[in-house]
DNA sequence: TATTAAAGTTAGATTAACCTAACAAATAAA
DNA sequence: TTTATTTGTTAGGTTAATCTAACTTTAATA
C-alpha cells in the first residue's frame, strides 16, 4: 500500500516523463513540482527505489519502472474518471474539477473506480481533452499539435489544454475557449508570435505561451 | 484546517457522545474506538484543547465545544451523503458503502458537498437509516426503539442499524433483512432472549445482541 | 582545460502521530 | 476506610515527511 505522499511522486513523475518528450527527470524539477525541496525528493527517491518503484542511481537518471508506472497510472486514471464526474455529474466548471480531483484520486477501492467508471458510461477523456487510461493501465495517445503550430488563416479545434492551472483555465474561459470550439487564427505577429485568434465571433489575442497549451485537432 | 486524524478524534468524540445517552466520554473508549493507545488519544485531546475544539480538564471530562461539534457534525454529512451517493447511484450494496465512506468523508471541498447534496435530491437519511445532518449542522433526531424491545406477536418495520460494522451488516443481509422490511416477532425465549423472527415469509432466531443492534418503527 | 555554476546528496533537526513503560488519580471492593 | 483495580497521564522513543546548511558531483563556460 502506497502512503498518499508516495503516490503524489509517483503521479508526477509519470507526468515529467510524459509531458515532456527529452525524459529528462531532475531530482529539482521533481522537488519544485511537488513544492518540497530537492533534499526531500531525494530521500522519497531512495525510499521509492527500496520498493522498487523507480529505478535510480546516485547522480543518474529517475525513471519509474513497470510496477511504479502501473501505479502511476492508475492514479492518473483515477483522477480523469473524478474529474468526469465532477464535471458532468456535478455540473463543477472546467477550471474547478482539477484541484477537487486531486484530492479524490487517493481515495483506496477498486470498486469504486470500477463502478465510478460504469456510472459515468466509460468516458474515454476527462473535461480538459485528456485521454483516461484504462483499467490495464494502457493511454490512448494522440500526439497532439497545439495552437501555436496552426497557421495564418487556418482554422481547428480545441481538444484539450496542456496546462491544468486554475489560473490558466480561467484565462481560457475568459477567452471563450472550450473543448470542442472552432478557433480561426487570424494572424501571427511576426515579432513576438502573438495570435489573433478568432472564437465564436470573439476576437483575442494571445500570446505564445498561452497558444503553446492549447492543443488542436487541424482540419 | 483539520489534519485527517484530528477529524476522525471529533467524529469518533461526536458518534461517542450520540449513541451513548450516558455521555461518559472517557480516553480508554476514545482511545480502543479509534485503534489507538490511551497515551495518543491523550496527547491528541490536550491538542484538541488548544485548539478549542474540546473542552477538557485532566482526568475529567470530555465534550465537544460548538466548534468542535459542528465540525464533527460536517463529517458525518460528509460520511452519510457519500453512503447515499455509493448506495444509490454506484449500486454499492449497504454493507460496503462504510468502508469506503470513510475516507470519503475527509475530501475538503465545500461546494462538492453541496453539489453532492443537490445531485442526490437532498436526501434525509443515508441507506443504513440514519439521518444526515443539514448544512447547518441540524440533525432530525428520531428516537428509535429497537427490535428488542418489541413485545411477542407485535409486527415492526426496520429503519435502521445501530451497529455499522461489516459483519453485522452481513448478518443483516443474511437474515433477510433490509431498510423498510416489516419484521414480526414469533416469539422471545425467557432465558436468554433469544428472538423468533419472521421477514418475508422467512424465520430465523436471533440474539438479544443483534435485535439490540436493529432499529425498528412500530406500528 | 580550468574554473564556475548548477544540480544532486548527506547530515542533523523538526513535527505529527504513534508507541511502551512507568506512574498517578479515581473508583470499586473488601 | 483501606486496598485493589481500573482509568488516565507523563516521559521518552520511533517513523514518515519535511526542512536548512553544508558538501559533492556533473555540466557549462571562459
Amino acid at each position: 500500500m502506497l502512503s498518499y505522499t508516495e503516490e503524489n511522486y509517483l503521479k508526477t513523475l509519470l507526468k515529467i516523463s510524459l509531458d515532456k518528450e527529452k525524459e529528462e527527470v531532475g531530482t529539482n524539477e521533481l522537488a519544485s513540482l511537488l513544492s518540497v525541496k530537492p533534499a526531500t525528493a531525494n530521500e522519497m527517491l531512495k525510499k521509492l527505489k527500496k520498493k522498487k518503484l523507480v529505478d535510480y542511481e546516485k547522480y543518474g537518471k529517475i525513471t519509474l519502472t513497470k510496477t511504479g508506472k502501473k501505479n502511476a497510472i492508475d492514479i492518473v486514471r483515477k483522477h480523469r474518471l473524478w474529474e468526469a464526474f465532477l464535471y458532468e455529474k456535478l455540473e463543477f466548471s472546467w477550471d474547478e474539477v482539477h484541484e477537487v480531483a486531486e484530492q479524490l484520486e487517493h481515495i483506496q477501492s477498486e470498486k469504486l473506480i470500477d463502478k465510478l467508471d460504469k456510472f459515468l458510461g466509460h468516458p474515454k477523456f476527462d473535461p480538459h481533452g485528456d485521454p483516461i487510461p484504462n483499467k490495464k493501465g494502457e493511454i490512448k495517445i494522440q500526439h497532439k499539435k497545439t495552437l501555436a503550430e496552426v497557421s495564418v488563416g487556418k482554422s481547428c479545434k480545441m481538444i484539450a489544454v496542456k496546462d491544468n492551472s486554475r489560473s490558466f483555465l480561467q484565462y481560457v474561459v475568459k477567452v471563450g475557449l472550450g473543448i470542442n470550439n472552432e478557433i480561426k487564427v487570424l494572424s501571427i505577429q511576426d515579432y513576438d508570435s502573438m495570435m489573433v485568434i478568432e472564437v465564436n465571433g470573439q476576437r483575442s489575442s494571445v500570446s505564445q505561451k498561452f497558444a503553446e497549451n492549447i492543443f488542436v485537432a487541424i482540419k
